[in-house]
DNA sequence: CGCGAATTTGATCGACATCAAGTACCGTGG
DNA sequence: CCACGGTACTTGATGTCGATCAAATTCGCG
């Protein structure tokens, strides 16, 4: 039953702290005054928040990626969602997070207290706004990834993952995967032996283009859209 | 690949409409001075919002159940939720339902206009929180499907449902199911043939007892806790 | 009571999982 | 720069759980 690497979650390193800095990600919560941002930053596999653990920042992703996920007792794994550059993670409406969320290769992020931003929201409606339309769009998220765990054929899936992998990172039209074929794998609801033979079959027909495993160009977008359904 | 008869929602239903009234649900937005809520009925299979409407209003179940779900091109289906007495429905961040939403049986909603409960968030930050808090709800329900849709057994989904079912509207030990076999299979992400076979396993095995299809008793909650693992 | 829909049950099929090698890739150290 | 070792990935053979196809039954309701 067991179908990957068992990896208990490490505890928080101390290393890579360093002072806040600017940098090149998209602003976190720009125009709340005295919102204290630091940064942050985790090693590959590493664990940065616990399900179970008190929700005690929010992050946003400045380099590198995350997963969160939730496991069944016997070790199976589903991975709701990967947390790239940008993206804000780890914001929960009560105390405590309900995902593990672990870096997959060395990752930065910025956080806040999610005290802090709950006075901000308190002072100002819009960030209160701001902070239920963020998790409107996870579960925005959530409700698509259920149709495609629920019902899309193992092709459909990868399709759509590379799709949405499409969309959101790539650069000159390659796809660069932070994640390996367990992650997908755990993503779908497949095993990554389908994800790879999935794969390298797209590879075969030509829709694919591979310069090893991890870097991926989209050739036939439509072809993928329309597997997709 | 048609798993099921595929009926086109119904157009809103004009019927049943009625004076606002107290009821014995619990209560909608109690505490919003001058938030106008109205009553509405539709009746079996009537569709109460369709994926990309206008999100003009949020509803709260007083009599009956929905089901809210997202259909693939050919027909197959996923629900994400089934929404029973007292539940709050049709919640939105942004402009329009993702969903499609339809009373599974005859079924009573008090309504309240998106406006004036955006007005209310803005006069009161408690309320913008209370509507963060609901679809946050929402999405650990998501979260919590996902690991079901992705990585459970059949019996193991069907156990998940019956607990979830016992806990949400289990009267004098008695579960009285709103939904048939087909909507169970949708929500469960299997079909009706494997729901169906797997309560008649649960039930041969003394873990349930029926009276009726639809009249279920849990008979062994340790056991069904225990299969959900 | 009788009809149509819902449910159950049975037989068979197939998509994906599992088990098992083999191969490519990448970082490290010689 | 290349040899090495370990991990990640691919590919193949086989197994199995749940889907599909196909009838019975049963249920709910007029």
């Amino acid at each position: 039953m067991l179908n990957r690497s068992f990896v208990r979650p490490a505890a928080r390193p101390d290393w890579g702290r360093r002072p806040s800095a600017d940098s090149d990600a998209p602003p976190f919560f720009a125009g709340c005054p005295g919102l204290l941002v630091s940064e942050f930053s985790y090693g590959r596999n590493a664990c940065i928040c616990a399900e179970g653990d008190p929700a005690e920042y929010v992050y946003q992703v400045v380099r590198g990626a995350a997963r969160s996920y939730r496991l069944l007792s016997d070790g199976r794994r589903q991975i709701g969602a990967f947390h790239l550059p940008g993206d804000v993670f780890g914001l929960e409406s009560g105390p405590t997070h309900h995902l593990t969320i672990e870096a997959i290769v060395d990752t930065t992020v910025r956080i806040v207290r999610r005290r802090a931003l709950d006075a901000a929201a308190h002072a100002d409606v819009s960030v209160a706004c701001g902070l239920w339309t963020m998790t409107a769009n996870d579960l925005r998220h959530a409700e698509d990834h259920m149709l495609l765990l629920g019902r899309k054929t193992a092709a459909q899936r990868v399709a759509t993952f590379l799709l949405e992998m499409d969309r959101r990172l790539s650069v000159a039209g390659v796809v660069a995967l932070p994640m390996g074929r367990g992650d997908i794998a755990d993503y779908l609801g497949l095993t990554l032996e389908t994800v790879s033979r999935t794969v390298s079959q797209l590879h075969g027909d030509g829709t694919l283009g591979l310069s090893g495993a991890r870097q991926i160009t989209l050739r036939d977008r439509e072809r993928l859209a329309r597997m997709d359904a």
